[in-house]
DNA sequence: CATCGCTACTGTATCGTTACAGATTTCAAG
DNA sequence: CTTGAAATCTGTAACGATACAGTAGCGATG
């Protein structure tokens, strides 16, 4: 900026004023300021700003490490930074050691002004993250939503229609006995995805097998074993709403270890973050979530809240795509 | 800092220094410093600090869209912030569109000063982000290998290994005719790869089926429909090497496609970043590569080269490990 | 012609930190 | 005593940006 102070012959306030095209500078001055700007490649130094504004221009992701093993870090990273490129943010991964403690790092962004925006996911119905962040009104977007009666901008994919769906298609297909792999139940989805397996089970017509024992948070062995278990015993479902493509893979090893077949004792339907079950497993019915969807819908939404827009204009839900089977493969 | 200093009633270099162990501060009254800072939980100024001195405590992650494809990019990241952590250093995520422009965000970078260290990944032989790095004294560590006589800092893979292994894997079982799906040609490993490929066809006896139509890095779509094409010839394969797990799945697509089956027409060695495959398809043999390790190393590397240490002490490879047959399954 | 209001511009202080050039005290040596 | 060196400590300036409180010029008003 001093630079482009003394090459115009302008004061360094003024030059300041002219690129942020405040007011008070004339419509002349602004263009010459700009244009030199643009000749010598000036770019803003983001430590001055945030020194003397306190904006960071950084967006945190908090990210739990369960998630990795989801897989669905990469496609909302690349979500994320997909919006971002637009603007002055860049982002900053921040991650967690579990469930140790999840106010950790929210705690370490508020008290050291690291972020001017927070992204956090694995949402629960009373969430400590999303009191202290309102509290402290340092503007966030969450990944699922909360039951506190605080409105907040939040992407979440449609999980009780997920299920519903899911039971439907199961139910044309003439299976009646029906078991959900569930999300663990502290987390907000859970519910979601119950209510909408069980509304699809009345309005249908099906019974509930009980599967309570694991649910999408556990190993894949524990699953394959709770489930092998399961299809061994009299009670043997015959379809199968999978919550997670991953618990999906631990679910077709236990009916294979239990030397039943997918497709003729029983049919599964599974919500997927790739389609790689698809591929290998074409007798799954898969509904896809796009992960980077969500990825942009967050980045979107913290920016908005960052802008000031009313949180409840910043939320939005995403509808399962059921993938069409693979047809070319048979 | 001022608020230390009001409490000990020292001057705030004095805070400064102490904070710093400089040597020229009494050991008492560092202790004192300390335990105050320590009281009041203070926590350096990163913007106060950046400007001052141009340190930014942040490691740059640059990525490159494909990546995200391969699902490399969660553990990466979980890797690298693992060692993060025990750090001042923040971990930037900074995507660029692909092949457009690879020199970009480095120019980025290296202007506005954004990082204190860079790592970057699918290594060419002749990478001029490397030269462009080297020449601007910014550290950096890649994944993946140079052959430009430039000492850098690295993690990689033991691709040229993994494929010799794989071919003794192949003779075992029988197979003399073996294909590799390859990666592309412009990346560093591909020679690794093929060399290793083809040292272990001429030690263990067997001889290599042409199939350079695709490569990993084509869409799962044009590998499937390529490699049905080789099965349903007169010169198919009975054994084949996959460079990567998404590939592997579509080689398998194919070989079904062409009414061949796994195990019995033909065998398979894959490299895999997951074990979903050996999950879903038992019958491929899979060598593990762990890229939560490699994020590990490679933040252990840019760190190492920040502090001055010499490159070559910071140069690992990684060894395949080859995952035993998901025995429970069967 | 003094006063006012408006437009266009600018100097100074400040954010939190550290480099640098002192300042003060103490004590041993001459 | 004076001198000097060593050990501790400190004030000021600067990094790059912006908030704020001006100043200067100029035409319109009464």
């Amino acid at each position: 900026m001093k630079t482009i102070a003394f090459m115009t012959g302008l004061g360094i306030t003024t030059v300041s004023r002219a690129l942020k095209d405040a007011p008070d500078i004339g419509a002349e001055t602004k263009e010459r300021v700009r244009l030199v700007a643009k000749q010598i490649g000036y770019q803003p130094n983001r430590a001055g700003v945030r020194l003397r504004t306190g904006k960071t221009n950084v967006i945190s992701l908090v990210l739990t490490l369960e998630e990795e093993i989801m897989g669905i870090t990469s496609p909302m990273v690349i979500g994320i930074t997909e919006i971002l490129a637009g603007t002055p943010y860049h982002l900053v991964v921040t991650p967690y050691s579990s469930s140790k403690d999840p106010l950790g790092p929210i705690r370490y962004i508020l008290d050291t002004g690291a972020a001017d925006g927070v992204i956090i996911s694995r949402m629960e119905p009373h969430d400590p993250r999303v009191t202290l962040l309102t509290e402290r009104q340092l503007p966030f977007a969450t990944h699922g939503r909360t039951e506190m009666g605080i409105v907040h901008p939040y992407h979440d994919f449609d999980n009780e229609r997920f299920a519903y769906e899911a039971v439907r298609r199961l139910v044309e297909r003439g299976r009646r006995r029906l078991v959900l792999l569930e999300p663990p139940p502290h987390l907000t989805f859970h519910s979601h995805m119950r209510t909408g397996f069980e509304r699809g089970l009345k309005d249908f017509g099906a019974e509930s097998v009980s599967f309570h024992q694991v649910n999408i948070d556990y190993s894949l062995v524990a699953i394959r074993d709770a489930f092998e278990k399961l299809m061994d015993s009299a009670d043997a479902p015959d379809g199968i709403v999978s919550g997670s493509g991953s618990g999906a893979i631990a679910l077709i090893a236990g009916i294979e270890a239990a030397r039943k077949k997918l497709g003729e004792d029983a049919d599964m339907v599974s919500k997927v973050p790739s389609d790689f079950l698809r591929w290998l497993r074409p007798e799954v019915m898969t509904m896809y979530e796009d992960i980077r969807v969500a990825g942009r819908e967050l980045a979107r939404a913290v920016i908005g809240h960052i802008e000031g827009r009313p949180p409840e204009t910043l939320q939005s839900l995403s509808q399962p795509e059921f993938q069409p089977p693979m047809a070319s493969l048979r």
